[in-house]
DNA sequence: CTGAAAGCGCTAACAG
DNA sequence: CTGTTAGCGCTTTCAG
């Protein structure tokens, strides 16, 4: 690999002119530029990255942790970080944690060895102090990591409204709600709570079936519908995440209940899966590419050390109108 | 940030002893030793990876190009991925090309620009010869790109045979072929071929829907069922890649059609959304995980400069037992 | 305009 | 055992 040194030999002139030549910073003089032109043409050079970013002091790429990205909604959120990431320039390096807090560790120390100007995390399987202590740029989605750390996430709270309401306004009398509770204090959990509290407000009685909230796995649902059968033949409203209601959808045919007309079902997240049968979920869905592009801005400021950065932000969710809710 | 010179000032002793203690290279007195410790403490000091790389002539990163993180088949590839080179130490960069050919481009060019050791690349949205020009560690999935890039792939080949045998098995008489063909030289390609072959082979008739090979789009599926529905209600068996085979499911059950009654169905690929419905999809499944350990281990090899690399690496394919084949 | 020189933070001989 | 020295490949003053 031919190096700047070898440019400049050829060219005969100073490695420093072939610097300033390549960063367009300083002058050069015509017959210089010709001769140094023609050198990295011969030597086919091209400049080494790291070796560049070193005195810049900077990594140019970007860490980004999440539990699975085998969940849609993050395949989804990384792909558009990713997008968004590289319009600055940034490259992407990815995490999925897999509920090993050792490799989420792991990841967070590349941000204190340098090997990431920054990251952004929708993982939380260590404990928060891990990221309070680094002094570093860092965003969190979906995570209150404490005031230090900025906070984006989608308005959940609204969510489990739009949800609520969407049942009552169909006559629901008793409704089911399906999905776990985060242990930490994550702003997903306002979904539970808002769902609930609407409810209640209008009388109507919610039950909660809580799970695993990292359970991917589709079978697992159907354990748990075979199990609290009467709960789901009993109710007229639910709602669940993505897979969840989907899972519902299949196991409610299998019982002969009718969706819409007997059961009622509303999503969460709505990720491409609610698209899948048709008519469509009905579902409450998060606004992925908002949520990317106000991590990618928020954790771009931290880097470029600007301030004025909101601590919390919040993005819009919407209904998708779809058959069986 | 502490440097490696501030602790060894601190200790009172050379710097290259300090990096001595770090890298366990080299003997280290137990006086030095508690004194450099005491001074990492106080500092807490922890060496900077890219620094350290540099010398080293290394990144300690693989970029892997897949064309959308969105695709089930790839979100899942990638996971895999970043699991088994977390276990040889290697960061995982990851690029989605979104069918933009200079996007794919600029990845690419990290490799000559050193920021990556290495690149496992399932996209091709450029010419061949944008990698073929390159002599650092490449491996490719899916796609040929000549005898000097390892090549790894399902045996798609045999995938093929395994729907046809069990179409014929199930007594079909007129099926109908649902995907796309890669423009380019593509083992996955295979699957049609042989498909094709074994039944033209038992006399039975096989049709081809041609489709945008990348057609992501769950509704795209339906317009197109619903503009070739004389060709699928005359068909007995379809065969059709995970989403084509699920949204057929749908539009079957739409139309009046029993499946597998009248009309079996055999999905390829065999990602999750295949388990979703319940019986699950009846399926020819690439094996992720191996793909992701074979481009790994291969690219792994590359990078430690290894020979008797195998040029080609295929992956065995199996079938899902399902309900609607 | 330009080159020498001093880093960036760390590794790796190589004489002590 | 240990410190000095010379890099890794490039950026960036700072006198010419």
């Amino acid at each position: 690999m031919a190096t700047i040194k070898d440019v400049a030999q050829r060219a005969g002139v100073g490695i420093a002119t072939v610097s300033r030549l390549l960063n367009g910073t300083g002058y050069v003089s015509a017959d210089a530029r010709r001769r140094i032109e023609e050198a990295i043409e011969a030597l086919s050079y091209i400049p080494n990255e790291r070796a560049r970013n070193l005195p810049r002091k900077k990594a140019g790429i970007v860490g980004v942790i999440i539990p699975d990205l085998q969940m849609p909604f993050y395949a989804s959120f990384i792909r558009q970080v990713e997008i968004d990431l590289h319009e600055y320039g940034y490259k992407t390096m990815v995490c999925n944690t897999v509920e090993i807090s050792d490799r989420e560790k792991e990841y967070v120390d590349m941000l204190e060895r340098s090997v990431v100007d920054g990251i952004i995390t929708g993982a939380l399987s260590v404990d928060e102090t891990v990221y309070q202590q680094i002094d570093r740029p860092i965003v969190s989605m979906d995570h209150d990591l404490g005031p230090d750390i900025p906070l984006i996430h989608s308005d959940h709270g609204k969510g489990g409204r739009l949800a609520a309401e969407r049942l009552l306004r169909q006559g629901c009398k008793n409704v089911l709600q399906i999905g776990g509770l985060f242990p930490a204090n994550t702003p997903s959990n306002d979904r539970y709570l808002e769902f609930e509290r609407v409810m209640k407000e209008r009388g109507v009685q919610v039950r909660t079936l809580k799970l695993d909230w990292n359970c991917m796995d589709y079978s697992y649902y159907r354990e748990i519908f075979e199990r609290h059968k009467e709960e789901i033949a009993g109710a007229d409203g639910v709602f669940a995440s993505d897979m969840g209601a989907l899972a519902l959808c299949h196991f409610a045919s299998g019982q002969g209940i009718r969706v819409p007309e007997e059961l009622k079902i509303i999503a969460y997240d709505g990720t491409d899966m609610t698209r899948l049968p048709y008519p469509v979920l009905t579902a409450v869905c998060q606004d992925i590419p908002l949520l990317a592009r106000n991590c990618v801005d928020t954790i771009m400021r931290l880097i470029q050390g600007g301030d004025g950065i909101a601590y919390r932000q919040t993005a819009d969710v919407f209904l998708q109108e779809g058959g069986t809710g």
